[in-house]
DNA sequence: TCTGGGGTCCTAGGACCC
DNA sequence: TCTGGGGTCCTAGGACCC
């Protein structure tokens, strides 16, 4: 038999929770945005198909969804009642005879052995559907990397198979942005040194890659276009790296006093996280976009406190002070780098 | 045209040390 | 006075993902 990994990804994850609670919006152009009024500030968390054929995609602002797609119903996000669907559906995964690693809300890979993956994948497709409401794709591959390429190609509601065997005949002519970890930055200076296709990209001399793009990073790119990478699935996740609060004004804050309670309210926000986990803080980084989107970033230890919680506020507000704060300021943000976890040293 | 909030990882320059 | 080659830490920025 032989090991396989299958990505299980949902198919209109949000959207589809809110169908499946208000059925009436079965078969509309539906818009869940990070607040329901297309007129204020925010961006699309998840679209329905039929808001897609309007050109509506995630991540879009939604004053400009709006604009592509008038007639669209806007709802608010609700994590929560994501968070239950998505608990609802691992607990099915966990239930097949495989190892299962969740990679946000509506998407897990799974690493199973059997012959027959398609098989599989039928079948957890149908558990889900019964056990949730839900209706999710499922990639198979060799690797991580073409497991994730082959759910995004099935959907909406398919099963495909990728391996080295196929990979480059059905994933070559696709533009690079298709690979999980080329964006749309890398694209476009990928296209400037002649690469528009994957095919082309794992075609690249990986030395003359290292060259544009870093000693790691230019090989890296070469190997993902080759659908390379590890094979393993592993649940037990490792723990955070870091915790952060971020705010978005509603407005444009003008006033450097409000700007500082806003930090400091922020910070507060970080240390409540580290009184939850009990992780040490090692340092603060304050993050502060000016209008319309200048965004710098200044940081301080956390040393004095001992990486406690009450050292976050104080290590916020000194990072903000080495701000000008002479200009309209748009978001705040503040983020705490976590001290690795004070376990048994291994060497 | 306008761009949320929560994260992860990589790059690169300078400081500092041997 | 001019000077190599490595390593690690600090810091800011950037790219990407869900």
């Amino acid at each position: 038999m032989a090991r396989w990994v299958l990505h299980v990804d949902m198919d209109q994850f949000v959207v589809a929770v809110e169908i499946l609670r208000h059925p009436e919006l079965r078969g509309l152009p539906v818009v869940v945005g990070t607040v329901g009024d297309p007129g204020r500030r925010g961006v699309v968390s998840g679209c329905s198909y039929e808001a897609r054929a309007f050109g509506v995609r995630s991540g879009m602002a939604l004053r400009q969804a709006r604009r592509r797609c008038p007639g669209a119903v806007f709802l608010a996000s609700d994590p929560e009642a994501y968070r239950r669907a998505s608990h609802q559906v691992m607990a099915t995964l966990v239930g097949f005879p495989a190892d299962v690693e969740a990679a946000g809300w509506d998407e897990a890979f799974l690493g199973a052995t059997t012959d027959d993956p398609e098989r599989l994948a039928r079948d957890v497709q149908a558990a889900v559907r019964a056990r949730a409401g839900l209706a999710c794709s499922v990639g198979i591959g060799d690797t991580r990397e073409r497991a994730k390429v082959a759910s995004a190609l099935a959907k909406p509601g398919g099963v495909l198979r990728l391996t080295a065997a196929n990979w480059l005949a059905v994933v070559g002519p696709e533009p690079p942005r298709r690979l999980w970890g080329v964006g749309p930055r890398t694209q476009a200076r990928l296209a400037t040194l002649g690469i528009r296709t994957v095919a082309a990209l794992a075609r690249a001399d990986p030395d003359a890659m290292a060259a544009a793009f870093g000693a790691h990073a230019g090989p890296h790119l070469v190997a993902l276009a080759r659908g390379e990478g590890p094979a393993a699935v592993s649940p037990r996740r490792p723990p955070p790296r870091s915790h952060g609060h971020q705010q978005t004004f509603a407005s444009d804050l003008g006033d450097p006093a409000l700007v500082r309670s806003a930090v400091a309210g922020a910070a507060d926000e970080v240390a409540a996280d580290l009184r939850r986990s009990g992780a040490k803080a090692r340092r603060v980084a304050v993050t502060v976009r000016f209008a319309p989107f200048d965004t710098h970033t200044r940081s301080a230890p956390v040393g004095a406190h001992s990486g406690g919680p009450d050292g976050v506020r104080p290590a916020a507000l000194a990072a903000l002070g080495r701000f000008r704060l002479d200009r309209p300021v748009r978001m705040v943000a503040v983020r705490a780098d976590l001290a690795a976890p004070a376990t048994a040293p291994s060497s």
